[in-house]
RNA sequence: UGGGAUGUAGUGUAAUGGUAACACUGCAGAUUCUGGUUCUGCCUUUGGGGGUUCGAAUCCCUCCAUCCCAGCCA
């Protein structure tokens, strides 16, 4: 095959190596073994759980091996235990790879939608001898399944009639039998050192409503028949899913191998994404919302993709995020910063910086005219010319950040202490003289005076200051909530000391001040703008924020070198 | 102890018999009207042992470690 397929070009011209899965791609393309050449993925999630950050990794694989081949990607909900799913979850899982800003067009598929066809592929596979009704209790069935280390034993069923079990399925499937009465299996091998090899399941009797066919059916098929077939059916040519799925390919081989069956897909194990601090499993997830430890599915602690997107993380982000991660076979658990790094770096491009005050203390200019009021033009965002500036308000009553003044300043702060002199960004140098406290002894107010020479930012006698705070006119300001997220795990790996991962709950994953001090215009800022409270962190208004009462979240914190400073000097 | 997989800096990923590298983290410094950004530098790597070869992360042997599998879940 020639070079161009060979390689990969980004725009800045340069090659990045390939993955597993493109090198296999790119092999079985130059080889003439993808039919048509267009290679035909699928993203398939069961809809029992709302997406999260790990699927990410799925989706920009399908997605993106499609987009780079130009192939397709199929979505297809895997619907085959109407016990555990539900049309909520189907729903929410569309929304999030659309937010992601991949698109299925028109191959939006369930395998569901293929319950007719794989019902006669089992009739067939009775009639050809393939797979007998098994009338063992769900106990035999396991004893019988033998260990990883010995050979189970045939079910007495095994050489049933095939016109009784052809009569058994068929009653099976009129709901005469309740459920674990009777399964129908497949004839392999009860020897095989595979345990999936071993006669595995194809059908199990359940009387569940199915969120799409209704109560249709009460005999469904398992996952170890439905897949591959619905990949046959689909014409799924590079089937990826994850590594704990290896053992099943020899299971996805043979149905792929029925008759009849198209046998082109193939599958292929991939990591999948882990992530420390964070839980990842659906059942645990599960668990954190039904006990009330977070507010929902999309509580922007999760780490599902509705609660990254409410935290404020953006798409890009994220794919950026998977795409640095890479893709191999080695199980492995990827540094939360990343993910930080990632989002800071795109943020810091795209957010809108604004001045919030989240713990206020008034500071007084007394040689400030008291009725003046100036305005000061302000960019929006220095890493983006084109972002434009706006006007804030300035006079004498402002409020700044507790924690930018000090009356005993340790050693490195160069922030405002009295007789210090500090830079009210793009206003005016100020400089402290003194501060009133309450009976509690904490500061209240900061008494300063400013340098009117110092207009903008800058003085006449080019004088340096160290410290420039953020702050917003006493005056003008609106009160706002704000909500500081943290991670919701302390520990790295959650679970890892006691095994339970509730254990390791971070108490302070959510802290809520009520009385920031805004920027007026905030009250109308909407849920999905991507907002730099300056010297603070990222920020997204939340949906629960209106304009009488904006809120906001946290996304994540700026990197803060003083506060690693203080740390190391004990503060 | 059956079967399947995997071992490259702290973390993740490259290098397909020819100088072990990139990113993140960490550390140090410079710049800065955000203690942010940007920039510079530093730290640390082929699981062990044999073998083949002029030459091995790469090929062979062997040992070790880790992960997955005994649902009528996916």
């Amino acid at each position: 095959m020639s070079e161009d397929v060979r390689t990969n070009a980004t725009q800045e011209g340069e090659e990045k190596s390939l993955n597993f899965i493109e090198k296999i791609i790119e092999d079985d393309l130059a080889n003439g073994r993808v039919p048509n050449n267009t290679i035909v993925t699928r993203f398939p999630p069961e809809p029992n759980g709302y997406l999260h950050v790990g699927h990410i990794k799925s989706i920009c694989l399908n997605f993106g091996l499609a987009q780079k081949y130009g192939g397709i990607c199929h979505l297809r909900l895997d619907d085959t235990n109407p016990a555990k799913e539900d049309m909520e979850y189907i729903d929410s899982i569309k929304s999030d790879i659309r937010w992601l800003g991949f698109d299925w067009g028109e191959h939006e598929y369930y395998a569901s939608d293929y319950y007719d066809q794989l019902h006669e592929i089992a009739i067939n596979l009775i009639k050809q001898g393939l797979a007998y009704v098994d009338g063992q209790t769900p106990e035999q069935v396991k004893e019988n399944r033998g260990t990883l280390t010995t050979p189970g034993k045939n079910s007495p069923d095994r050489d049933r009639s095939i016109e009784e079990n052809l009569r058994l399925f068929k009653e099976m499937g009129e709901g005469k039998y309740p459920e674990g009465t009777y399964l129908l299996r497949a004839k392999l091998d009860m020897a095989s050192p595979n345990i999936n090899m071993r006669d595995p399941a194809l059908y199990r009797i359940k009387f569940a409503e199915h969120p799409r066919t209704g109560n249709k059916w009460c005999v469904y098929p398992m996952y170890d028949f439905t897949h591959p077939i619905s990949d046959a059916i689909e014409g799924i040519t590079h089937s990826i899913c994850t590594l704990e799925f290896e053992d099943h390919r020899p299971a996805y081989d043979w149905a792929c191998s029925i008759d009849g069956i198209d046998h082109t897909p193939h599958q292929y194990e991939f990591a999948r994404l882990n992530i420390n601090y964070f839980v990842m499993s659906k059942r645990k997830l599960l668990n954190l919302v039904q006990l009330g430890i977070v507010s929902g599915w999309d509580d922007p602690r999760m780490p599902t993709i509705s609660g990254i997107r409410r935290r404020g993380y953006s798409p890009e982000s994220m794919k950026d995020f998977v795409s640095r991660v890479g893709v191999a076979k080695v199980e492995s658990v990827v540094d939360y910063s990343l993910m930080e790094f990632c989002v800071r770096e795109d943020l810091n491009k795209r957010a809108k910086r604004v001045m919030a005050v989240l713990d206020p203390i008034k500071l007084v200019i007394d040689n400030y005219p008291e009725d003046k009021v100036e305005y000061f033009e302000i960019e929006n965002n220095p890493e983006d010319p084109t972002a434009g500036t706006r006007k804030m308000a300035f006079c004498k009553e402002l409020y700044i950040e507790r924690e930018d003044f000090m009356e005993v300043p340790p050693k490195g702060y160069h922030r405002l202490y009295i007789g210090n002199e500090i830079r009210l960004k793009t206003a005016y140098y100020v400089k402290a003289t003194s501060c009133e406290k309450d009976e509690n002894g904490n500061v209240t107010v900061v008494h300063c005076t400013y340098d009117p020479e110092s207009r903008g930012g800058e003085t006449p006698d080019g004088r340096k200051v160290k410290g420039t705070s953020h702050w917003v006119s006493a005056r003008h300001a609106i009160d706002g909530e704000v909500r500081l997220y943290d991670k919701l795990f302390a520990t790295e790996y959650p679970g890892g000391e006691t095994g339970n991962y509730l254990d390791d709950l971070n108490p302070d994953s959510l802290i809520v001040l009520q009385n920031a001090k805004l920027e007026p215009w905030l009250a109308d800022a909407k849920p999905g703008e991507y907002l730099q409270f300056m010297r603070s962190g990222y920020f997204t208004p939340d949906y629960d924020s209106t304009p009488s009462h904006p809120v906001f979240n946290r996304t994540v914190t700026l990197k803060d070198s003083w506060a690693k400073q203080k740390a190391k000097m004990g503060l």
